[in-house]
DNA sequence: CATGAATGAGGGTTCATTCAT
DNA sequence: GATGAATGAACCCTCATTCAT
């Protein structure tokens, strides 16, 4: 059950994506400690039983808050990225579009954290694999590498400035949640000003 | 319990130590999630109660955790930047000490990322109080104001390049665990050209 | 849970009635220090969950508990009150009722003793509010009241003596549970005896 | 240690005292369910460990809480009643003696009725064997057995008019320590009248 | 005599999961 | 498909008791 492999029958999505919604919030709201099944299943309006039904388990229900706001993230910024046409232009219209999709999206952004560092599932390992996260931050490494090429870049450790951007960005949604006052368009117009700078050959 | 008020006999102090010990390397090895008192005081090799004898509570040693990591760090990080005269000698002192206490505690460290990212008091509020992690980056915000008054710094917002410093640091931890091969020398020189390269006056 | 607001499905009052039951017949046997939830779902012959499923705690329970037997007291008692006409022949009939209550249920009533004077709930305060108790009191202070106005007692404090008939039934159950061997019947007569006695107008 | 057979020492029945009270004390306040050795040592101001050579256990320090309350009352309350020459005025003494030392140590009393009725022993059992309460009954049978044969008392069952007696005083503390404003000395003439009435032979 | 650190059992409670209905 | 009653393990915490100092 839950497997992506088989066809998903309409009402069978409705519900998944339901759920979803209602673990994202719960966990935004109370934190990942006070986010029980019961909780969640409460909050979307069903019975308990019907969240286990629908889905492996809490570590399956987990994982797959993670993938829906990871996707529904990729699918909000790739046109916007690809848009541009320049190295640099791209990675200003990825630090734009994340940081919108934060403002936009910013309880499953909390979630997405909250389960990341802090959710261990059953067999006490970890929910994803080490090189999961990595996936992330592998287009920023091509995309530094592709302007290193042409020569849009300066030379530094593409991954380093990767992580590095990735960090500047996981740390808008804790701060947001805390500080929802903070002018998030503004917060993305001095990231672009900062990894331009930083990233940009020194005699452009 | 757990005031610093209180004097505390040697063999507490002792005690104590062992168990935030324990708890840290629990922490980060296991997860936030399968740290229970009951594992923390099986690394430590005493029995469950003395963990709660010498604390208040899951809360407070969590809490402990976190206060002895931070001040650790800052007792090794504070000689390092002061030795620096110049904001750009004393951000890149910063970020070459902090580095160096991730790499010398790398377990400690992640610990902390843990709790304070992944751990729900018993009442259901935070642990630390909204303007608590403000602290640590009310430092660099300092730093930044500073080198912007004598020039040594182009304009931006201290604060938003104070929180990409933060996010920056703070993404290491968690790599290094998963990849323990990463050099971190290395990477702190990349973080020092990369915050050089952000911070510094256009014309220089 | 336990609010008489909602409606109960049929299997969870049995259920309730059944735990409720168990939690009474431990207390009254094994005294209320001993009788924990575990030991009190043994004897229900259900899981320690289950008590915690269907009650908001043990406080709750205890409260359960007391309620029921003070219902089922009151139901068994009213009829028998409201049918007898003069002020005396109500109070006759209350402790002979009252009586013949606890000589049916002892197991219940001690339990209710035990529950109200030893139990203390989690928080530190008391389970009932200073004026639940008085409740109980309050319609024997009633009938005394409405008595001595129609000149069938003679003048006493009503709440003096309504707590002395209080007092008076409460000392049996205990007693009863030690020495089964006691006629309720004849003590309930010696009661109406002594508390006509204590009661009517000196001339009469 | 702590039988009272052996010979003790000055200082040895002072620390006794000293606990003994401690405990009541801590009963009386914070309810049976929250007096552990380790508040009563305390609140008596010495350490835990101290409660533990002076008393063979918990059971023994509760037991010894009751015989000492007793003892103090007997020794109050007999030279009034043995004042009294009459069977009815022995009555009317015992009531106001007793009334007067609930009066004058309510948190003692109060603390016996929680141990007494409260209190479960660690093996399961009941603190006093179940002839043990009725020691304290047998003396009003004894004196309304004599009354009955002078010719003071009407003919009621000695029994069950002692058990009342006894009811009615022990209502009094838990009552007192909810409602303080009571007059208690009222409250003992009030008794003596009822119990005079309820005694008394019909053409008296 | 006195201390207080340590133990280990047991307390109440929460919760992911299962399954008869 | 959906329900919610039931389970059993694990959670944190309290506490009477022991014992080296």
């Amino acid at each position: 059950m839950g497997q992506p492999a088989e066809e998903l029958s309409f009402i069978e999505r409705a519900r998944r994506t339901q759920i979803i919604g209602a673990a994202a919030a719960t966990i935004a709201e109370d934190g990942i400690g006070q986010a029980s099944l019961a909780r969640i299943a409460k909050r979307a309006g069903v019975s308990k039983g019907v969240v286990s039904y629908h889905f492996a388990g809490k570590d399956d229900l987990m994982k797959q808050v993670v993938l829906a706001v990871y996707e529904a993230g990729a699918a909000a910024m790739t046109p916007v990225i690809q848009a541009a046409t320049t190295p640099r232009d791209r990675l200003a219209a990825y630090l734009r579009s994340n940081v919108a999709y934060i403002a936009a999206n910013p309880e499953a952004l909390q979630a997405v954290i909250e389960i990341v560092s802090g959710y261990s599932p059953e067999g006490g390992g970890r929910l994803f694999a080490p090189g999961d996260d990595e996936v992330i931050a592998d287009f920023l490494v091509g995309l530094f590498r592709e302007g290193q090429q042409d020569g849009s870049f300066r030379d530094f450790d593409p991954l380093v400035m990767a992580h590095t951007v990735r960090g500047a960005i996981d740390v808008i949604a804790p701060r947001h949640a805390r500080h929802p006052e903070i002018d998030l368009e503004a917060y993305a117009e001095e990231l672009v000003a900062l990894f331009d700078a930083a990233t940009r050959r020194e005699s452009s």
